[in-house]
DNA sequence: CGAGCAACCTGCATGC
DNA sequence: TGCATGCAGGTTGCTC
């Protein structure tokens, strides 16, 4: 269940485990992800010390002396940290075993996601030289929503999910932070006023920044034995709750469909 | 630029 | 019980 808040969570997570230990070994069961993973990637990598971690957007960088590790958990991946020895379950495609004898295990069904190993400038790779800012920081503002939204006619909702335009906003957080801050999710991205790039700004990160706390609860399960689903759910606004009451005006929340993607608003509050 | 769709996969809920 | 269908938290890349 990987949203913005979710890999940050992770990250947080594996962090202690991993920052500088030493990859002893590696174990690629299935190379067959989003993109197929080398099989030189265990040689590679064997030896090198975890130097640094980090999360932009949804990708996770471990970052060593000679490259770095590039992880993205797709639609259904999840990272655990498990002890030597401890058996694999289905859907366990990649080890990476350590100097402190602990296994950073990649798990996942639909493998949608991704592990790679980059050698070269990594602000230069394609996945990430054309990201947008980080929702968190001062340079995601309502001055630079206002300007990245110029001319996009496409619905708000399309907008805020596009990683060019701000990272980390999942289908889950956008329908939320657009009920939070009463816009359409279908309305024109360059209609919204400056006061409407505002509140979006701001609810976007007061959702997220919920989501990571709360995120962290989840943490302790996460690392100890099994990634637990969904502890937010319980305060989610609109998402899953289609046919049931707005929690401010009672109307009967409406969904519809933009991109494919599941998308639950109030047809009050969000006119 | 943008809408719409297909693709990558498995698991789960639902309906017959 | 089995089988078909549709849906799922992401992202790229192709048409038109």
């Amino acid at each position: 269940m990987p949203e913005l808040p979710e890999v940050e969570t992770c990250k947080r997570g594996i962090e202690p485990y991993i920052l500088g230990y030493k990859i002893i070994n590696s174990i690629i069961r299935t190379p067959s992800l989003r993109f197929p993973i080398p099989k030189y990637i265990s040689q590679r990598i064997q030896g090198l010390s975890i130097q640094h971690l980090e999360r932009r957007g949804k990708y996770l960088l471990l970052n060593t002396a000679k490259g770095t590790l590039l992880i993205h958990l797709g639609m259904s991946g999840s990272l655990r940290i498990v002890p030597e020895f401890e058996p694999c379950k289905k859907h366990d495609h990649i080890d990476i075993v350590f100097s402190n004898q602990k296994i950073l295990r990649y798990h996942d069904p639909r493998r949608f996601g991704i592990f790679l190993w980059i050698e070269s400038d990594i602000d230069q790779h394609p996945l990430l030289n054309k990201l947008g800012p980080e929702p968190l920081t001062k340079a995601f503002n309502a001055k630079y929503l206002s300007h990245a939204l110029h001319n996009r006619k496409v619905p708000i909702k399309t907008a805020i999910m596009d990683s060019h335009i701000v990272v980390g906003v999942g289908n889950i957080y956008a329908n939320e932070a657009l009920y939070y801050a009463r816009i359409s999710p279908t309305k024109l991205a360059y209609l919204l006023s400056p006061k409407d790039c505002d509140a979006l700004v701001n609810k976007i990160k007061k959702v997220l920044a919920k989501a990571i706390k709360v995120g962290g609860t989840t943490l302790r399960d996460f690392v100890g034995s099994d990634g637990k689903p969904g502890y937010f759910k319980q305060q989610l606004q609109v998402y899953g709750r289609a046919g049931s009451p707005c929690y401010r005006c009672q109307t009967t929340l409406v969904e519809i469909r933009i991109n494919q993607r599941s998308t639950v608003f109030c047809p009050i509050c969000q006119a």
